[in-house]
DNA sequence: CAATGTAGTAATCCACTGATTACAAAGTCA
DNA sequence: TGACTTTGTAATCAGTGGATTACTACATTG
């Protein structure tokens, strides 16, 4: 029923804030937008985006969010930035409960193992929505002059995450980005709307989810949902 | 000097029309602003770009290129049409070429020798600019109406030549659409902006493109170049 | 309670962009 | 050569969207 679905720590008095009509203080506000821009360039990029929109996806006015960001511009960098640190905060989270559980199997497994930790981590992230699109659309913007340059940092923190944090090697840390690269594309794609229909999407679909399926099913809104 | 570069068959003569102010035939005309098309939505995006950066670029005036194609969204949707095709043309053409090849290796290594052609197929497409990108862009927007159903069908459409035409299995050609979609991304990304500056991204570079090195520095336009 | 700061909106502006219309010039062919 | 078709543009329109301004209402503090 709430408005927007909340994501642990305060959002419960966030969300009660906004129910019952009170007024936030601008940093409650701004998170607000924020998750709203996720999902709203996420959905439809950039360009596509309006600002209008994101204020209606947040229950604000317009010159509300652009006061409270300065720009469209800016806001999609915040986007951005938020939608990436929590990417990396998911993952170290992966990571750091990987490390922590001492009875695994160890020796080569050890490392498919966290592997799979982060993979998981990063199917959970749909709960976030728009935020694989989101960041995808940053980075196709290479040739903007700012948000390129943004865009280019953030993926490089992640391949830096992969290299010096994970310890993955250049050929694994490698095939683990393109994996993301291709279910980032899958879900912009919404090929889940052709799941079932489609033998051939079917079958790419349950290649990439092998075993996350249902939970990826169930996180993706389908059919003819706007977003 | 020639305002297009050509790409073989009858381009040569068209580039002659063009050079000598020559009308073009209706057809000719839509195949140049396609290919104007590309490399602007491949920078912008589908809502970034202008049909009047479009014309600017083909050579022609903006109410033309609204008239040949009808309205922007044709226009694009004819642009990754075209993509497309090049893309699979090239594919297959690879893919002859090394079923034509009759002193390769035998066995095990026939596959790795298909793919390396289809990988350098790929790379060679960067000749056509924003070819990739204007795919990616289109791999986004799944939550368009028009727009993201073909994008759905032309993607099926390329996993369908890896598995039924190229043979692959489902991890092969996973694992390879993966390599292809972290490839265009970097290529969105414009990545190479940053090669030889920051030892991570070099890195990274590197890894993406082990052979095609030197190609793919040439191909791609860097600096402060507006594409 | 008065005063001042903060959250938030309505109205509006202006630049931009896709599309339309009307027209001109070049080509084609009987 | 003259009618007709096709290529192409200039001018302009109407809708949209980001930003600005001016304003209101709530909250906080001395």
């Amino acid at each position: 029923m709430s408005s927007s679905a909340s994501d642990g720590s305060a959002a419960a008095t966030l969300d009660d804030a906004v129910d019952t009509g009170r007024r936030l203080s601008s940093d409650e506000r701004r998170r607000q937008i924020l998750q709203a821009a996720i999902a709203v360039f996420g959905a439809r990029g950039y360009e596509g985006a309006t600002t209008d929109e994101v204020a209606r996806a947040a229950g604000v006015s317009q010159p509300y969010v652009v006061r409270l960001f300065g720009s469209k511009e800016n806001l999609f960098l915040a986007a951005i930035e938020d939608a990436l640190g929590r990417m990396l905060v998911a993952f170290r989270a992966a990571l750091a409960a990987h490390q922590a559980d001492e009875e695994r199997e160890p020796g080569i497994t050890a490392e498919k193992a966290a592997a799979q930790r982060i993979g998981q981590a990063y199917v959970d992230l749909l709960a976030v929505r728009g935020l694989h699109q989101t960041l995808a659309h940053a980075y196709l913007l290479g040739s903007h002059p700012v948000i390129g340059a943004a865009a280019r940092r953030g993926f490089a923190e992640v391949w830096r995450f992969f290299r010096d944090e994970m310890g993955l090697d250049v050929d694994e840390a490698r095939a683990f980005m393109a994996e993301g690269m291709l279910i980032s594309t899958m879900i912009g794609l919404r090929i889940v709307d052709d799941y079932g229909s489609d033998p051939q999407i079917t079958e790419l679909f349950r290649s990439c989810f092998p075993t996350e399926l249902p939970h990826v099913l169930d996180a993706l809104p389908r059919g003819t949902d706007r977003w």
